[in-house]
DNA sequence: CAAATGTCAGTTTTACTGAGATTA
DNA sequence: CTAATCTCAGTAGAACTGACATTT
């Protein structure tokens, strides 16, 4: 029973009320936690969703790059770039993604450094029916109407961006 | 060198516009996709952070609330319902607190079946400095302005809500 | 007896470091 | 020669499952 009781009250509230008499504002401190907790529960519903698929969410991530790539292919290297994924991770990914048929590794034409990652048509299947399973779920985020959820991704995005993700 | 450079563009904003047109709304996946980027982005600056004290983020958090309870001490299971993690984590979490003379078990006075965990001083010590620590880089958490980051708390938490974590 | 508490052993996933082979 | 690309081996943390002993 991974999901016990709720609690009667809201624990990172809880301690933030403490956090602010004794050490100062919390506010960061709670947003920061909120953030831990959150992506623990979107990460247990999207996982939950794609178990009969057989993906977890990175490689589920990994295989929509590719059906948004001009030709279901890219070199394993630019994955890791939009991935933001150390380039172990990558190799890893396409391992199992390659070892479940759903990509194969081919050469890259003009530079025989890079390997490109291709999808093969049951990876398309897959990533389609797996799209249709988190979907289905609203990735776990509940709770937030439509413009909630675009102010979410907008704050985020100021983070994101002053973290040095992008330009 | 695990942080590249910058990307020119925002790759999830992208994969959102690709996701619009041939799937449908991607508020909730860009949100998605956002919190688990930037929950990385906290993990690595909090862990930097935390690595010159030799704590993990869930070993502070598991300290800190010690620190918040009336007699510093608590009983596992306890942790385990304000932590939101799994008993045999909380095992593990104090297994290192206590092999680093953090905190101590010592038997319930009442219930032979629980243990408490009591924070010792040097424990209580340790804690200090890490707070100074994490919250000398803000948590991470950069990029946004003190009301901002109320509205990102205030977002999560209905997140949270509607997932069962509290009432 | 059933339920609660904590631990142990083992698995999975992710992400890292360090090293190395190959090629541009 | 330097830099880029990818892989391999090994490490570490986090979270789980299933089983178990002890106590309520």
């Amino acid at each position: 029973m991974p999901a016990s009781d709720p609690l009667p009250f809201d624990p990172i509230e809880r301690a933030a009320g403490i956090w602010s008499t004794r050490i100062g504002d919390a506010t960061t401190m709670a947003a920061t936690t909120s953030v831990f907790r959150v992506q623990q529960i979107l990460q247990q519903a999207v996982d939950a969703a794609l178990r009969p698929h057989e993906l977890t969410f990175a490689r589920y991530e990994a295989l929509v790059l590719l059906t948004f790539s001009r030709h279901g292919a890219l070199p394993m290297n630019l994955m890791g770039q939009r991935l933001q994924l150390h380039p172990t991770s990558i190799t890893n990914i396409v391992d199992r993604l390659e070892g479940a048929a759903l990509v194969r590794r081919t050469p890259h034409p003009h530079d025989k450094r890079t390997t490109l990652v291709e999808l093969t048509d049951a990876g398309r299947l897959r990533c389609e029916e797996a799209t249709a399973a988190v979907t289905g779920v609203d990735f776990g985020l509940v709770g937030l109407e439509a413009d909630e959820a675009q102010t979410l991704f907008r704050l985020l995005a100021q983070v994101r961006h002053a973290a040095g993700d992008f330009a």
